[in-house]
DNA sequence: CACACTGTTTACAACGTTGGAACCAACGTT
DNA sequence: AACGTTGGTTCCAACGTTGTAAACAGTGTG
């Protein structure tokens, strides 16, 4: 049985609120009383306990961050960057993958979650729009990458569109005339896809190149897997393309996997993009061309748009806030050669 | 402010224990009642305070992973799959970056944390041995990864020795006399380093080929910037290796990029094998052999042995089980060739 | 010397839940 | 008719903490 307030009072010869009074650092404690206390507190090994100081104050110093794997390079690196900016505000952060299933997404939108929580960052990625308008719950919640509609919560993301024109007007530029993309999606609530697609389509437009629907390749999911066997369709196709702007790292990864497999060179035959800058493409072979979300800083923000809502004098209803974070090209070997 | 057991008592016409015992599936509640109260509870959207429950019943249903960093595939794919575990005991998972940090790591086997959670399953990196040993702390713990020690903690692991061995002699099959290894370290903690340095040894002493300590090279960390600028040392070495083990496949997919960098071929020139599977290895070019122990049965053996501990009839202070999990070679381009 | 003030400490009541004992009714057994 | 048994329900007391209000001492002011 760990050691309560109550033993540290015992031991000290003083109260249990006194003995709580210098735990919290309230000023107004004579400084031989607050060192008698401090030396209880060390010999016995006192630690707060959590719950009942939850129970108390309603905090708990927990904020729940939800993605859908953790299997996915980019997912992981953001909950990385995340945890890491909780620890500065000495918040811990509990995970929850949603698989990327809608369900699952509701029930946590819903505030269906099975535990105490100060605040929610989530990356939804089956759910869009309207449904994720909250119900009952109003504990603060900071949205991830793309949302079209304007809801109650804050928000933080790149420019998808832009960024997507971006990385199809990198390969313009090269001379590229049969540019294909890959990870495009059907679903109505996969709205990192079609921003995507929008902006490849008004770079295509820009260059006053066609845009060939035979070039525009689907997936099931974002993974390495799924761009192999895009890009094999792609070869296999009409026609087939001489540059690739991948939605996200790991198609491209799969994708060039694919190329190389049919003897094609990367980027001599088919030059190839993605977007994310996952650290794999730093090493693969040949190096991925990419586009860098700043990762660092749309973690911070989240998690500093938590802190606002948490704070002290907050305006919990304050209007939601659109936070537009920077990205930039960066082009290696699969689009510039050696 | 949320509804409690009292608002739905009041509105159901019962008493709060009676709603508190429909909430907890207490067997003897009339039918009749218990649909009031169900019903109650459905149109207050009730959900229990955690807070509270804790507080009164001393469990929390969080356990905490401690990893030294999400950024790692590895890593990743273990966080995944052991929240997916966790979920099936309706567990949630807390995560715990510990950055490789020896004083951050002891502050989490004291029991410094900041939360309550019922249990541990922790994976060291700077910390071995007897440091491992718990102080007052008394919530269970299960070790993943290496240990030598036999300390007062469950613990779950491959056969860390004999899968190197295995790898190493799988380059020794296809003929190879000059097998490096990258990974060592000369940390005395770093336990993973030793022993897969140690079936690296057994296998070459195994295949009569004599041990240079040229070709071993240390490494500060397990990325693939480590492993990329070990490879240059050793290709820049005398007599320079037609093979190597690395101790990951962070470290492989780095060595791989320098060799390909410097136009050697892969295996043509230098056979490449790493360690622990993770997807990139599977769709880099060439694809990369490897190690692959059985991470599925390493969440679900870590999260059951956390199980035990907590369970009804449970002897606490059971001695501590040693599991292993078994591993396999995966044989791929990187040492087959095409 | 009464007074207000500052600084320091304490008593008490919550927070929402659950374990245990106690209670009540209905039933079957002597 | 008195008694135990069982199912169903309620009452009470915690769990460890903190906010509020109040008590207490000491100091300087009128």
């Amino acid at each position: 049985m760990p050691p309560g307030l109550k033993d540290v009072a015992a031991r000290a010869g003083v109260s249990i609120k006194t003995v709580s009074n210098v735990v919290n650092g309230y000023v107004h404690v004579a400084p031989d009383t607050r060192a008698r206390v401090q030396q209880a507190i060390d010999a016995l090994g006192y630690k707060p306990n959590v719950a009942a100081r939850q129970l108390r104050s309603g905090r708990s110093g927990v904020i729940a961050l939800a993605v859908p794997e953790l299997q996915s390079p980019y997912f992981a690196e953001l909950a990385g960057r995340i945890v890491h900016a909780a620890e500065r505000r000495s918040w811990t952060v509990l995970i929850d993958q949603t698989d990327g299933h809608a369900d699952r997404e509701r029930n946590l939108v819903a505030g269906l979650r099975r535990h105490a929580i100060d605040g929610l960052i989530f990356s939804p990625l089956a759910l869009a729009g309207e449904e994720l308008a909250r119900g009952g719950d109003e504990t603060p919640m900071v949205l991830l990458g793309e949302r079209v509609w304007h809801g109650p919560a804050d928000h933080v993301a790149i420019d998808n569109t832009a960024a997507a024109a971006d990385a199809t007007r990198h390969l313009c530029a090269s001379g590229r005339r049969r540019i294909a993309a890959i990870g495009a999606q059907d679903s109505p609530s996969a709205v990192t896809a079609h921003q995507r697609l929008a902006g490849y389509r008004a770079a295509l437009a820009e260059a006053g190149l066609p845009v060939d629907p035979a070039l525009v390749a689907e997936v099931e999911m974002f993974h390495r897997a799924d761009g192999a066997a895009a890009m094999a369709r792609l070869l296999d196709g009409p026609g087939p393309p001489d540059a690739v702007f991948c939605f996200n790292d790991l198609l491209a990864l799969g994708a060039i996997r694919t190329l190389l497999d049919r003897g094609r060179t990367v980027p001599g035959d088919v030059a190839v993009i993605g977007f994310d800058d996952i650290e794999d493409g730093r090493f693969s072979t040949p190096t991925l061309s990419t586009i860098a979300p700043d990762l660092g800083r749309i973690a911070e923000l989240a998690v500093d748009l938590l802190a606002e809502r948490l704070g002290e004098g907050a305006t919990p209803a304050a209007a939601p806030r659109e936070l537009r974070v920077s990205h930039r090209l960066v082009a290696r070997e699969s689009t510039l050669g050696r």
